[in-house]
DNA sequence: TTGACTTCCATAAAATCCCATGATATCCCA
DNA sequence: TGGGATATCATGGGATTTTATGGAAGTCAA
């Protein structure tokens, strides 16, 4: 399953263009496999005033599993449909860039650069000012300082 | 097997015509297979003020169910025959474009523009007006504010 | 012929493809 | 281990194709 870490800032063209990083692209696996869709999805994250992304396979699992609800309560049912209806498909072109649709670029407050976030199984995409913003905020938190190594006593009654 | 999201809203001109956006014609994958219809099939959703729609091959995986009875109790079979009953094939034009019946816009008071809302495995024509209402109604419910990242944790357990 | 549909053609805007280039990063081999 | 050869990546711009949309012409039935 696709997974991505790390941060890149990349350049939008005039054109509205930007390159997904190269590890991303990689990550998506993307398989030649003819009809299949080439690209990303992405939704509005309103809270964060950024943008979620994710494989198109991630989607197709969503999907599969209201399909057969599969344990979903209406409500919940609902909520998956609105986030569907409020995604987008944006498909790579030859060299591996997206365009950004209008809504998202507002949304997010970007101008003519975007930073990637990768944060597991989606990454984000923020404006340069909002994702400093943000992280100097997170490292104010309670769990700010913590490291690679300790990562793995948290939760499950770990001690923090 | 064709899914559809996002949401795209077209004019609808003095014909009657309206286009159904690029990216659900090709999730539709009509194959232009000799004698294969191609176009897409709607059914009123009274619910909703809405129309449902989906791929002609959705209607004959659920006719195949609905032959072999398929575990359906005597009350679904019934319930699927209403629905079958009551649903339209839409040919495209060669435009990719369908004309929607009189009794459709009347039941989605739709009037120069049609919202197409792709939802997972069908998707849905609204009126822009009922459907920007519904959404934000929808947002202030108890999921309105989830996002693609919190698709996994939803239902079988997942905490809210 | 009238009216309801279809098929066919036209167009502007937008999206996509294709090629080019400098800057890195990676590889390879002595 | 050094460093030149090679490949990859981000970026840019122009040419081409698709899309959504509109209208005209053609078809068919009553």
């Amino acid at each position: 399953m696709a997974s991505f870490i790390g941060t890149f800032t990349n350049r939008i063209d005039r054109k509205g263009r930007v390159s997904v990083p190269a590890r991303f692209r990689a990550a998506l696996a993307a398989p030649p496999a003819a009809g299949a869709f080439n690209g990303v999805v992405v939704a509005p994250n309103g809270g964060l005033g950024a943008i979620d992304a994710c494989d198109r396979q991630r989607i197709e699992d969503t999907i599969d599993r209201l399909d057969a609800r599969d344990g979903l309560t209406p409500e919940e049912q609902q909520a998956i449909e609105l986030v569907l209806s409020d995604s987008e498909e944006l498909p790579f072109d030859g060299e591996g860039r997206i365009i950004l649709p209008e809504r998202f670029i507002a949304l997010a407050g970007i101008g003519d650069r975007a930073v990637f976030v990768g944060i597991g199984r989606v990454f984000q995409i923020w404006s340069p000012e909002r994702r400093e913003e943000w992280q100097s905020r997170a490292s104010d938190g309670p769990f700010g300082k913590i490291g690679l190594k300790d990562l793995w006593s948290l939760g499950a009654g770990g001690a923090a």
